[in-house]
DNA sequence: ATTGGCACTCGGAACCGGCGAGTGCCAGGA
DNA sequence: TCCTGGCACTCGCCGGTTCCGAGTGCCAAT
């Protein structure tokens, strides 16, 4: 069905719509490419192709396009990830090495994919519910309110403040910070209702109803509502073509970006930091992004699970392995630099 | 000069234009208007207002467009900010009354205004030194390293890890935080500077080369480094209208967005939070904007000058009694819950 | 199986003419 | 002096027509 070579042709108007962004006929195909046949043989080759719906044509009497599935196959059989250039490889490190907390390792990144893409990219804060605590404190700010804030193993700091029904010292918060402490700091964040769980019966029923308090916030916050956090940039790279990659508008892509639900489910199905995942088309969940692709991997894997995702996201006709090259890098300096930070 | 029926021909043509988006010409004017005189007077007034530079025309044998000059007039001396309806109002405290802790109000807020207006909108966190500290955590993570945490009065909290010169014990960093809040909580940031300066020499010899340590990191960070912070919302919103509002391509729109010194500059002289502030067109700082205009303003203003700036941008041709309402109304919202929360 | 030849298709560019919205100007009237 | 109706003129837009050529599918020959 497919031999060796309707794969070339594949590949090679894959290769050649993505560089020239027109439809590409048979007679500049065997210019272009060393094929060693004749136009009129491509011709047939093309035909099966767009028989088993690889290729498609514009409208008649134009040269062929990849649909999805054509570029699912260039994807899955014909591309190897490009590594990048040396310089690519500098540049990440010193741009990324001068970071000094996570939300300015978040927007680096984030900048830095777009400008290597060339596409909108996409970065996910490190997820809550796979972090660790590394410290809670409580703040007094009158004696009936205190500012809950928790801080994690990957930098993340979330904040709540709690009106208490009774008035506490600031002795009293000191001790409430520390049994909290106590039993929290180091576990994960996951595990952090199980082990809070006893904690109003074990202390003076005189803070009953404030530790009661806290500890509702506490959970609420970080565990019922992981919110997880996505930045972006880049966005101004969807018009760089002018109106030929998204041809109605680049309208409903900028909605779909702007829903966090639909950009954390781009990343709900990644399981892992070392392959980078190719969503093409029709393929993404989102109606609006049926004209995109998504190029997307995990970061800061210890071992199992990654702790987020980070991609980028542009047209089908995308430069499929320098994209996944790219993205691949830098996640893993990404992981490299919170693993050291 | 301009009389008062120039006047009124002025604001009839900016009114229709930006409802309908054509060139309006002096028939449909003054079916639309009651101007009272026929569209000979009218088009007498036309050429006079083209003359002076408030109105133009596309191509001879079309109807006029406001220019950036007209615009400008129309918005200095012709409208008025034009207040909500009772649904609007009531959606704004609906919509931000749910806040829990400062990102979320900064979120719901931009989306707010984005939703309002349908402009872009943009909403840039409470300046830091504008704050006054609330409480500085010292959070030790090994013995050589501690997180210095920083809460400010209006919700912010920011942190950086420092590396110590020597080891310090948790009773030393206990006696550190002491000392360290004992100084600062309370004050202004901008004061910090000058209260911390002779921390240094105030603490035992041993713990000299530590403090000095940290104290650069608290300076450096929230002092020489302000980084004010801006968020976005809507930017689908400048595809709205295809490519009528923005002929060229929102390219270079959506790059402007994308650099926070450019935002920043939108909101740097805003002195206070009465009035709303309008930059039409080519009176933006940056040549990417020249297409758009700004509605801004300040908010959280305590008597003297704001904390922060939020508004809206979009084209030119834009409905501005309306926007201005908008930004003014959610502005003074925003005020509010932070002066509560 | 591959290839050169050939007739055919059809989108896009270029051209053209008519329509009509809109203008500027002018002469007459309040 | 200002307003108004009338009128000739301009020019962008729209629909129709023509023409060109890139690209195709098919077929007979190798």
């Amino acid at each position: 069905m497919l031999d060796d070579r309707k794969l070339s042709v594949l590949r090679a108007i894959v290769e050649d719509y993505v560089s020239t962004n027109e439809p590409v006929g048979s007679k500049t195909l065997v210019d272009r490419h060393q094929l060693g046949v004749s136009p009129a043989t491509v011709r047939n080759d093309m035909a099966a192709l767009e028989e088993d719906g690889y290729i498609t044509q514009p409208h008649t009497s134009a040269g062929r396009v990849p649909t999805d599935k054509g570029y699912r196959l260039f994807v899955d059989r014909m591309s190897s990830v490009k590594p990048l250039s040396s310089a690519e490889r500098r540049a990440i490190e010193s741009f990324l090495g001068g970071a000094v907390d996570l939300d300015d390792v978040v927007g680096r990144t984030v900048r830095l994919l777009a400008q290597l893409t060339h596409q909108v990219a996409v970065v996910q804060y490190p997820s809550l519910t796979r972090s660790s605590v590394r410290h809670l404190e409580l703040v007094p700010i009158s004696s009936t309110r205190v500012l809950v804030v928790l801080i994690t193993d990957t930098g993340r700091v979330e904040q709540r403040s709690v009106d208490l029904p009774d008035p506490l010292s600031e002795d009293e918060v000191a001790d409430l910070r520390t049994r909290f402490n106590s039993r929290i700091a180091g576990a994960r964040l996951a595990d952090a209702p199980a082990k809070l769980s006893d904690l109003p019966e074990a202390v003076p029923p005189t803070l009953r109803a404030d530790v009661t308090a806290v500890t509702a916030t506490v959970l609420e916050t970080l565990v019922e509502k992981p919110e997880e956090r996505v930045v972006l940039a880049g966005t101004a790279n969807l018009a760089r073509t002018g109106a030929l990659d998204f041809p109605r508008t680049i309208r409903p892509v900028l909605e779909a970006l702007e829903e966090q639900v639909v950009l954390l489910r781009l990343f709900g199905e990644i399981t892992d930091a070392q392959t980078v995942r190719v969503s093409i088309g029709e393929e993404n969940p989102h109606e609006g992004l049926w004209t995109a692709s998504v190029v997307a991997t995990g970061y800061g894997s210890e071992g199992d699970e990654p702790l987020a995702g980070l991609g980028v996201l542009g047209p089908t006709r995308m430069d499929y392995p320098g994209t996944m090259g790219a993205v691949r890098a830098v996640a893993r300096y990404v992981g490299q630099i919170l693993a050291e930070g």
